[in-house]
DNA sequence: ATGGGTCCT
DNA sequence: AGGACCC
């Protein structure tokens, strides 16, 4: 079934492509022909015609040259905080906000309780249940970064997070790179959903879901071993059909979905609604057109759709619905925004919405300090002082909340710049701006609630977001980065061609695509010089401990990028482009996964049992990985260029690459010279502290340090 | 519902 | 500034 397009859909593509006038207005109405067809798609295809056509209708291929990882971890809160607190692994636990369980532990669910129950409901259903209050989510925020930051450094630098619990992984180079060593390897891990033997693919996506699934399961262990957090799988060729096949068994587990079988996984899941993407008010319209489950929406016509939803919005439900996705992972990057909300029954007086908004803005400036002063902490290492106070925001929001009977979910808000006295502060690391910052505050509530008259709110939120880079630097990165983009349309030509050997696809010309621009996001310059989102309100020790996740966590997408990649079009970062893009951080990851294989030691062993299926063969796991992940294209390290910075200049740390160093722009390198200067001055003073707390593992620091240098390399 | 986030219009 | 969506 895989195998050939139908001979209906076959006539149409070649009607599209040799005719394109009037592509634009065709409409396929016959979606059922769709659905009973499962193609593959040449990956390589687009011709301009192909594309034109592409753009004006959903796709009519399902494309399974991408693999993807959709992570999901369990009852995220509740396992922080019996990791926090191991005692609560064997108690009923649920966390609670305000008059709400958001959720609670599987040890509570056996009671019945469940996520979004209130407080006296479920205290009914368990008596004994334990509540923590999970209002303060910095913990929650902390862990969640750890887990982007393993599977952003361990296994794909395209990893995007979708809320505090979810990833999906693009691990398509890193599949891509794995030749299995072993028969036994390319039967899929874990569970499948779908029927076995099924008439294989030719495109080869069985073999390629078999390997995620045991990259899948290696990221699990990963999970485990490093922080002590498990989660759920779901392997597929796109993000829809992977977040949806993961939750067919939960928790602890995995799901790998094979190829044919997308229309049961869709039409397994009933309602319309169930679809990501298909919210409330969209559900609403379908409703209206009668169009309630997915089967539903696979019949529905398009121009009946698009008459209720709009052409976009239609295309894009018509593809899910037949569980094809063409979406690109996009890297998350450090946070766009920084929030404190508190809800409430009452707030009625002036004099209290300030308190509440003292608290809430301090909370944020703390959390901002906190972050700042982390490179401090963090002694010797160049790069943190580079990062040091490289974000700050330009604009703050207010938003409330009024009671009223009718819409009592409306939000206002209202926006300002920050006083440039204050911002001026904040770049310089102080962080004592309340006064300011409180006065537009208040303006900005005077705006939206009249203080004369009586007022009843029932929440408050203050935002710190539109942030900046706060670089001295800004004019050579310009013009380096100039330079980079020629660099890296020459380098995407190459891996072009090498994919094209590897996947047997035929590449066509590189058009000048805008998403070119954006590759830039892999130069490890642009991470070199990425800026740090928020960290929560911790300790100076808890920093410390925390320090190896944050180095790779917030080297990711700078604040242009979310302008320039645009998520509006579907097929773009589908194309060639991409699969540039793919094999060098393919090349990337697997470097920095062997090394993490040789020299990683579990930091925090789990607490309670951990038996699973990936549990007793962690020691295993390892000899298994090396005879499974062969790459076929890695660039190792020389040993020459291992130790190539260790005689120059005696002004440049050991750890740090000559060559990376020597492409920076020249007063780029002066300033770090200097930083270099002043850090080995204050090394020799007798007034390092952190250094015993960062003994424990002194090499890891060290690598993380040497990586950055070394990663682009492989960009040029 | 909560306490966050994202992007688009 | 609001609205949609996500968790």
């Amino acid at each position: 079934m895989c195998r050939r397009k139908t001979t209906k859909m076959k006539r149409s593509w070649q009607e599209a492509t040799q005719d394109d006038s009037d592509l634009g207005e065709e409409d396929i109405e016959d979606w059922s022909s769709v659905a009973s067809s499962i193609l593959v798609s040449p990956s390589s295809k687009n011709t301009p015609q192909q594309a034109a056509f592409s753009r004006e209708h959903p796709p009519l291929e399902s494309d399974h040259s991408r693999t993807i990882v959709h992570i999901d971890l369990d009852c995220f809160y509740a396992q922080v905080e019996m990791i926090r607190n191991p005692q609560l692994r064997a108690q009923p636990l649920g966390i609670q906000q305000k008059n709400i369980v958001v959720t609670c532990n599987y040890v509570a669910r056996e009671f019945g309780v469940t996520k979004l129950m209130y407080i006296a409901d479920a205290k009914k259903k368990c008596p004994n249940l334990v509540l923590v209050s999970g209002e303060d989510l910095s913990h929650y925020r902390d862990y969640s970064e750890k887990v982007t930051d393993l599977l952003q450094s361990e296994f794909s630098s395209l990893v995007e997070r979708l809320g505090f619990d979810e990833n999906f992984v693009d691990v398509t180079s890193l599949v891509e790179k794995t030749v299995p060593g072993d028969q036994s390897l390319v039967e899929v891990k874990g569970h499948t959903f779908g029927p076995e033997g099924q008439v294989a693919c030719i495109c080869g996506c069985h073999k390629r879901m078999a390997i995620a699934s045991h990259i899948a399961s290696r990221m699990r262990a990963r999970l485990r071993e490093a922080i002590g957090i498990t989660g759920c799988a779901g392997i597929a060729w796109n993000k829809l059909l992977a977040k949806l096949v993961g939750e067919k068994n939960k928790p602890n587990d995995q799901t790998t979905l094979l190829p044919g079988s997308e229309q049961k996984l869709m039409l397994s899941l009933g309602h319309a609604r169930r679809i990501p993407g298909i919210g409330h008010s969209m559900n609403k319209k379908l409703e209206s057109a009668g169009i309630v489950t997915i089967a539903d929406l696979q019949r529905a016509s398009y121009s009946d759709l698009e008459a209720v939803v709009g052409s976009q919005s239609a295309t894009s439900m018509k593809n899910s619905s037949f569980g094809i996705d063409n979406t690109a992972v996009t890297r998350s990057g450090p946070p766009q925004s920084m929030s404190d909300e508190d809800s409430f029954k009452l707030c009625a007086s002036l004099n209290d919405a300030k308190e509440r908004m003292y608290n809430l803005l301090n909370s944020l400036l703390e959390s901002c300090r906190l972050l700042d002063s982390l490179p401090e902490a963090e002694g010797i290492y160049a790069m943190l002082m580079i990062r040091k106070r490289w974000r700050t925001p330009l604009t703050i929001r207010l938003t409330i909340r009024k009671h009223s009977s009718a819409k009592k979910w409306l939000r206002e808000s209202r926006q300002t710049q920050i006083p440039v006295s204050a911002t001026e502060q904040i770049k310089k690391g102080i962080f004592t701006v309340h006064g300011p910052l409180m006065e537009v505050l208040l303006v900005l509530f005077k705006k939206m609630v009249d203080v004369e008259q009586s007022f009843h709110l029932t929440l408050i939120n203050v935002c710190l977001t539109n942030f900046q880079a706060k670089s001295t630097f800004s004019k050579s990165l310009d013009k380096y980065f100039s330079k980079a983009k020629n660099i890296e349309n020459e380098r995407k030509s190459e891996s072009e061609q090498g994919a094209a050997d590897i996947c047997k696809k035929t590449t066509d010309d590189s058009t000048n695509n805008p998403k070119v621009l954006t590759n830039q996001q892999d130069s490890n310059i642009t991470q070199l010089f990425e800026k740090q989102g928020r960290r929560p309100l911790q300790t100076a020790s808890k920093v410390l401990e925390n320090k190896q996740n944050k180095l790779s966590f917030f080297t990711r997408k700078l604040p242009s990028d979310v302008k320039t990649t645009s998520k509006s079009d579907p097929h773009q970062g589908d194309g060639e482009l991409s699969q540039g893009e793919r094999d060098k951080t393919a090349t990337l990851s697997r470097t920095r996964y062997s090394v993490e294989v040789k020299n990683d030691k579990p930091i925090d062993k789990p607490e309670g049992d951990i038996s699973s299926e990936t549990g007793p063969s962690f020691a295993k796991s390892d000899e298994v990985e090396k005879d499974f992940l062969v790459v076929t294209s890695s660039r190792e390290q020389t040993s020459e260029e291992m130790s190539s910075s260790s005689h120059q200049s005696l002004e440049i740390p050991g750890n740090v690459d000559v060559t990376v160093f020597k492409s920076l722009p020249l007063d780029m390198q002066a300033d770090l010279l200097r930083e270099w200067k002043v850090q080995s001055t204050r090394d020799m003073a007798p007034e390092i502290k952190t250094s015993s707390a960062l003994s424990s593992q002194p090499s890891t620091s060290n690598r993380r340090i040497t990586d950055f240098f070394t990663r682009s390399k492989e960009t040029r």
